[in-house]
DNA sequence: CTGATTTATTAGCCTCGACTAACAATGTTG
DNA sequence: CAACATTGTTAGTCGAGGCTAATAAATCAG
């Protein structure tokens, strides 16, 4: 046995880390198709300056991020012109919201303010998985039902 | 008016966003200081083949995390020894394990399982403000009231 | 105590995601 | 419709955090 075993635990351990960091991936990714789904049904398109603006980067960054998620076969845009997401797109922006809205929704229920529900659920939503999404929305029906 | 308004949501989402790329700014940081208290304790000392092993990184990656680390001033570490933590570093690690205990036992007591309760609680850490951490803990509380 | 094994470091490379500055296209308006 | 304001793109830079390959140091076994 060398000085360093890689028992079990180890090995679990590092594959949580992989995860992790394979969250960090798609976060912005996710974070982009879930702002453009919600610009196109709130304003009729998405521009790169309202994406700047909401994400508090520049618009070079936006542009730029555009380019990898077309790349990524996500979005569609041509220069100068609005983006547009593909099927792809759209199905990633239409789970991410439902993700995005249980969590926040249920740190709300938590009895967490709506802003700081808000906030935590920017960061939170990309590392919850199936089982634990499964557990807050049981935890929701129960505080609705408890309500009812 | 132009045509992209900068109203208070729209600014309130941006600072969102900023929270979490700071929040993601710290996260490896916190990884690592806490898994090198976490070594300590258990075997007497860190090294880099540990924190590897442990990280499922390589080795180079973690001699040159540890740079950085020194460099901020939360680790002292010299060639070819194992890794220590400064005054600072211990406080980071410290704070890091308690939220990460938090939050793992909190999605245990909804019902998610160990392991993904361990898994889930590696990425959501980083990302819980003391708002949140306080109804986690309230929560948390209230269940073993609730058992007693 | 020397040779083999393990561990650590260095060098060089990559992608992502941020920035600024300069420039190009579009849109608005006098 | 021409000038100006806004928006979008390009080019170039940076740091973080990964990787491999080569090398160096430390440790262990015989």
């Amino acid at each position: 046995m060398t000085r360093s075993d890689d028992t079990d635990e180890t090995k679990r351990q590092a594959e949580r880390f992989r995860r992790v960091r394979d969250a960090h991936q798609s976060e912005v990714a996710e974070d982009y198709v879930e702002m453009i789904a919600d610009l196109i049904a709130q304003t009729g398109e998405a521009r790169v300056v309202d994406l700047s603006g909401r994400l508090g980067v520049t618009n070079a960054t936006v542009t730029n991020t555009i380019q990898r998620l077309q790349r990524d076969g996500l979005v569609v845009s041509r220069p100068y012109r609005s983006i547009f997401l593909t099927a792809k797109g759209y199905d990633l922006a239409t789970a991410a919201r439902l993700r995005h809205h249980i969590v926040r929704d249920f740190l709300c229920s938590l009895g967490v303010d709506r802003e700081t529900a808000e906030s935590d659920a920017e960061g939170i939503e990309h590392h919850v998985s199936e089982a634990t999404l499964d557990a807050f929305r049981q935890h929701l029906d129960l505080m609705r039902k408890r309500r009812a």
